[in-house]
DNA sequence: CTGAAAGCGCTTACAG
DNA sequence: CTGAAAGCGCTTACAG
């Protein structure tokens, strides 16, 4: 760390001014092409490699976008993720990646050491704990930093910024009839996601779904690890049960499992949709059939979205992205 | 972004200097408890933030470590990355961190603009194509910016620094040997990540066990989204195939499938052992035995290495730390 | 207890 | 074509 080369140094050893050094490296037109060359070959030599800080200390700009995630264990936030790296990396920025871990501490935490310069933006998914107690003040908070936001797929419409979802009270409410036409009368809802405002829009689109065709509303909720076989197996056993709104891949994977172990068949005795395309669920036998929620593209769109806000080429009004989604149809529903 | 407050302005609307507030703010006892707190009054009110990038210029340090990975979709590298990430935010680092996606160009690219003062260390996984060129000039570079480096995972010996993997030669062959006492006598290595270092390590793993009970090699590799079921089936069919072990999560999966859809059964006609502990194999009927690799340990020592490197707390000489695997049993082997 | 000054490593008008 | 100077936002000896 301690002594790396410096314009100041390299400077001193040609026996020129740093201000030439400077404009040398950066192809000056200003400076003579004898010089230039003879700056660049020392540079070189000695590896100097300009100072990012100190370049941005003058610049007011980082190029670097910093992304507060809950998590990054799920496969939708890795894909997220990925898109987000990928988009970046393609627009020359960088992104600085904090993970709440669903702790609305640790968000607070994020946003604090990331809003002091360091960062041009702030991509951010909200943390479970944050949805559920919706103390937002630290997002609220933004604002004041003059730090442009955008919140992806975890978003609140309290909170005014530019955001990237997918419409999950439509998508829910379309698997859920996909389940109905294909001949499920008594459909539950599965989630180990509650109190996130993802699970209150699906949950919201499955009894839409059902008050239009009069089916009766069975949800089931758990936390974590804390998965309800017994309460799936007693319901498929009681002939009360035919067909699974799962939230997540996992829940989706678990609900297949219990009335698999028991003796089930899929889809003939109950079929299962899950929100979420990720490689468990199609590598699942059978496999998931599931609401691709387009992980990758929306981190590309919200870092797109963000770029464009640093890069001020949006108009002031905040825009709300809700991608269109698709269902994918596999082997846990009929045909 | 434009104007956000300084110490400059804060210094102005109290009509004292630079100086105090700046001691003021970090409580100096220089300065009066009424002036501490007339400018902390005024801080908070107009939401005033260091400038990191400034107090980074002058202390040299920036409390930031650069992570390059890979992929972030395998889950062994999501799970480091978590476990980086855990222990960075405990010892009060943050992260930056880039995906090489496997690429040299990438990687190098990502090397280049961390090397830059905005990190005062890196932790990397090398990435497939790097690896299988042994084009390594770029990580060997790192020496002359005096940054220091950590390598995980995909690690090289050529390279002169701290590493963190796990025995990944032993540990092949110790699950070949599983397979080997469980009753297996024809023994296959599938692979599906070729061209690492690790994917080199186990299959001589493999080999050697193979070696010691006299059994012949059956060595299966692939690239990508090109797995050979086929070649597995019949190989089964002819009854030459009773025990696969894995060099990944997907492959350990993909070889089970190819088995069971061609109406063979797990473990009684064949058994499975993958590398890496993920969710996919753990839900899978059967449930797959795998070689946990701790990525959530290597991730976290990884960083803990380089935090101690960074703060010199360690010795000059160079550590490799090769931490223990254990072999979690599940439904794909007997017993 | 307060402030002026120098400096971190760079860039960029401005002067020569 | 080259260089001196000011400044980005901060910290920290040093003087008063």
């Amino acid at each position: 760390m301690q002594n790396r080369m410096t314009l100041k140094e390299l400077a001193r050893i040609l026996n020129v001014s740093v201000s030439t050094v400077s404009k040398a490296l950066r192809n000056s037109p200003e400076i003579s092409p004898d010089t230039i060359q003879k700056v660049k070959e020392l540079a070189k030599l000695n590896h100097y490699v300009p100072n990012t800080l100190a370049q941005n200390l003058k610049g007011r700009k980082t190029k670097t976008i910093g992304v507060v995630i809950p998590s990054i264990l799920p496969q939708f936030f890795a894909k997220a993720l990925h898109g987000i790296e990928t988009k970046a990396s393609e627009l020359g920025y960088g992104i600085i990646i904090c993970i709440s871990n669903e702790s609305l501490e640790k968000e607070k935490q994020s946003l604090k050491t990331l809003v002091n310069g360091r960062v041009d933006g702030l991509i951010v998914s909200l943390s479970r704990e944050t949805q559920a107690s919706m103390d937002i003040e630290h997002v609220m908070d933004l604002k004041n930093y003059k730090i442009p936001l955008v919140l992806f797929d975890r978003v609140l419409d309290a909170i005014e910024c530019d955001k990237v979802s997918i419409n999950d009270s439509l998508q829910a409410e379309q698997a859920t009839m996909e389940l109905y036409k294909s001949g499920c009368r008594q459909i539950a809802y599965v989630s180990g996601i509650p109190k996130t405002s993802v699970n209150d829009e699906r949950l919201n689109g499955y009894k839409e779904a059902l008050k239009r065709v009069n089916l009766k509303e069975q949800i089931i909720q758990f936390e974590e690890s804390n998965f309800q076989d017994k309460k799936i197996q007693k319901l498929l056993k009681d002939g009360k049960l035919d067909g699974i709104l799962a939230s997540d891949e996992l829940s989706g994977i678990k609900s297949m499992k219990a009335g698999l172990s028991a003796g089930f068949s899929i889809p003939n005795d109950f079929s299962v949709i899950g929100f979420t395309n990720g490689i468990m669920g199609e590598q699942f036998i059978p496999s998931l059939t599931v609401v691709d929620q387009h992980a990758e593209e929306q981190g590309k769109l919200a870092l797109e979205t963000m770029v464009d806000r640093i890069e001020e080429k949006l108009p002031p009004e905040k825009f709300h992205y809700k991608l269109d989604t698709s269902i994918i149809r596999r082997g846990s529903t009929k045909n």
